[in-house]
RNA sequence: GAGCCGGUAGCUCAGUGGUAGAGCAACGGACUUUUAAUCCGUGGGUCGAGGGUUCGAAUCCCUCCCGGCUCACCA
């Protein structure tokens, strides 16, 4: 929290001094920027390009921020920029009379709304002549636009930590980031799209719960006043959304925040968003097809593509993901095979074996999954199905029917990363409430990550829940490898930060 | 949490013990189809913060803050 500050008024750089008194030049002439709420605008910038043939010599009536300035004289060049694009405008003396003397209010950042007719500059440049202009809001602190030429840029806002806390400068001057971040809105609409053309349907469900559930993870703790109450903010979707599939919505997603309490890293913000659906009568197989199909239709609608690339890796998601079991690919990456993890002693001494550091709370199955992403990952660069995790780090997936320590269980991976988690879910209550129990020892045993034990769940898994496959998905990792970074702060707009 | 790297003008950066710099931006001037406009001129700094060493510190030392990367943690 801060205290009220006035210090703009007498403490701010000489940069700013001299912004205020434009401002309070244009209100001395009547002419308050901030006094304005409405703009008449015919046309987005870009559509001014789009449709030259048709405006050429007519008039227009645009409105954008300044982002350059070029003043000659008796003659002025700027442009103006919208969320469509940029646009060049010009303005002569003489038909500006005393108005044209208000150029030199004029600011990178400031709002212009201008009317004016289309034409095309010697140089071809699509521009608005402009004969009336009014500043709808200044800007009292520099923006640093880069100058540009064609596709060069000069002095862009580089500085990353000012990227993420100033994210509305990196959004106005950088185009990358603004593209990679509005693709990741776009994503999650097709995503939507997706589902709903399929007859899922969308819900929202409590973020803040007794005991935060469905998943392994350490959740935040908050606390409600009137009930005086210790509440946890959802680690996952999983247990309500199948809490719906019982309650005869057969077909059911979400797409919302869960927060984990848990580091802060290149691929881990601390509030993520994820998808989570599930689809009653479906199996383990009936989701990979979907997952196929979400991914080619997420790339096809959003990026016009479905190859991409990254680190010099192509994948090319109109082609089938390939399948592999879990324990197949660690023997084909590690030589260590199924016996090898009979006991947790013959784990511990195979895992150190391929030099991987087992934590006491860890299981045989811990140790697999440890195996798999040490060892395995990094070589699952085409899109990858890996199938069959062991039963206990998978509490609320179905038993492999002929190898009762595995689940029917995938987890897709692109470029070596993990994009989706999908079960079989297990829908027999005795069975869920034997696993509850086991992951209740876990945790009495000092693993704070261990699964709660939800009787509530259990309750109403008692009453009837259908055989379904469900799938969680990362957004931000998805939107990572969509848009080629390797950072998760590069996909969310307001990416944790210490207090700076 | 550990290691490495970084924080200097509005922006991008140079400056490794001797008067704080450059380009762009800003300000003043010239210029009526420019576009990284051009030309001439001017101002602008808590060198992340605090302490120390020194005649003298942006620079060397210590502590702290913030960030990046890697690792650990996070199935």
């Amino acid at each position: 929290m801060h205290e009220p500050s006035h210090h703009i008024l007498e403490e701010e750089s000489q940069l700013v001094q001299i912004r205020l008194q434009k401002l309070q030049q244009l209100r001395a002439m009547g002419l308050d920027p901030f006094a304005h709420e409405r703009y008449e605008v015919t046309h987005a910038l870009q559509t001014i390009h789009e449709e030259y043939e048709q405006l050429e010599g007519k008039t227009v009536s645009v409105a954008g921020r300044i982002v350059a300035i070029r003043k000659m004289g008796k003659a002025t060049f700027a442009h103006l920029m919208d969320s469509t694009g940029k646009l060049q405008i010009y303005l002569k003396a003489d038909e500006q009379g005393d108005k044209y003397d208000l150029i030199d209010l004029w600011d990178l950042g400031d709002y212009l709304g201008v009317q004016g007719f289309v034409f095309k500059t010697r140089t071809g440049e699509v521009t608005v002549h402009v004969q009336t202009f009014t500043m709808l809001a200044k800007a009292i602190r520099p923006v640093p636009f880069p100058k540009e030429k064609g596709e060069q840029r000069w002095y862009e806002l580089h500085d990353v930590e000012q990227r993420y806390r100033q994210r509305y400068l990196d959004l106005l001057v950088n185009p990358d980031s603004r593209q990679r971040l509005i693709s990741r809105c776009r994503m999650i609409r097709e995503i939507r799209r997706f589902l709903d053309e399929r007859g899922f349907l969308e819900v929202e469900t409590p973020v803040l719960q007794p005991m935060a559930g469905g998943a392994a993870a350490r959740p935040f703790i908050t606390h409600h006043n009137a009930l005086d109450r210790e509440f946890q903010l959802r680690i996952a979707l999983e247990l309500h959304l199948k809490r719906l599939l019982i309650g005869g919505i057969d077909r059911v997603y979400e797409i919302g925040r869960v927060f984990r309490n848990e580091g802060i890293s290149t691929r881990h913000n601390p509030e993520f968003t994820m998808l989570e659906l599930y689809q009653a009568y479906a199996n383990l197989e009936d989701i990979m097809s979907l997952v196929e199909a979400l991914f080619r239709y997420v790339a096809e609608r959003v990026f016009g593509t479905t190859v991409f690339e990254m680190h010099g890796v192509q994948v090319d998601f109109s082609q089938p993901w390939q399948r592999i079991r879990l324990m197949d690919a660690i023997r084909e990456h590690t030589g260590l095979t199924e016996a090898d993890f009979e006991t947790l002693e013959s784990a511990i001494r195979a895992a150190e074996k391929v030099g991987i550091y087992v934590e006491r709370k860890d299981t045989i199955g811990g140790i697999i999954e440890k195996v798999l992403e040490k060892c395995v990952a990094e070589h699952l660069q085409q899109p990858t199905f890996v199938y069959g995790f062991p039963i206990d780090t998978s509490p609320l997936a179905k038993r492999e029917p002929d190898n009762p320590r595995f689940t029917r269980r995938f987890e897709g991976y692109i470029f070596g990363k993990e994009v989706a988690n999908a079960f079989s879910e297990l829908n027999d209550p005795l069975e869920q409430r034997a696993r509850f129990e086991q992951q209740y020892a876990l945790r009495q045993a000092g693993d704070e990550e261990a699964h709660p034990f939800d009787e509530d769940f259990l309750h109403a898994m008692e009453y009837g829940m259908p055989p379904a496959g469900g799938l969680g998905i990362g957004i931000d990792r998805m939107a990572m490898l969509l848009t080629g970074t390797d950072s998760i702060r590069e996909v969310i707009f307001f990416p944790q930060m210490r207090e700076g």
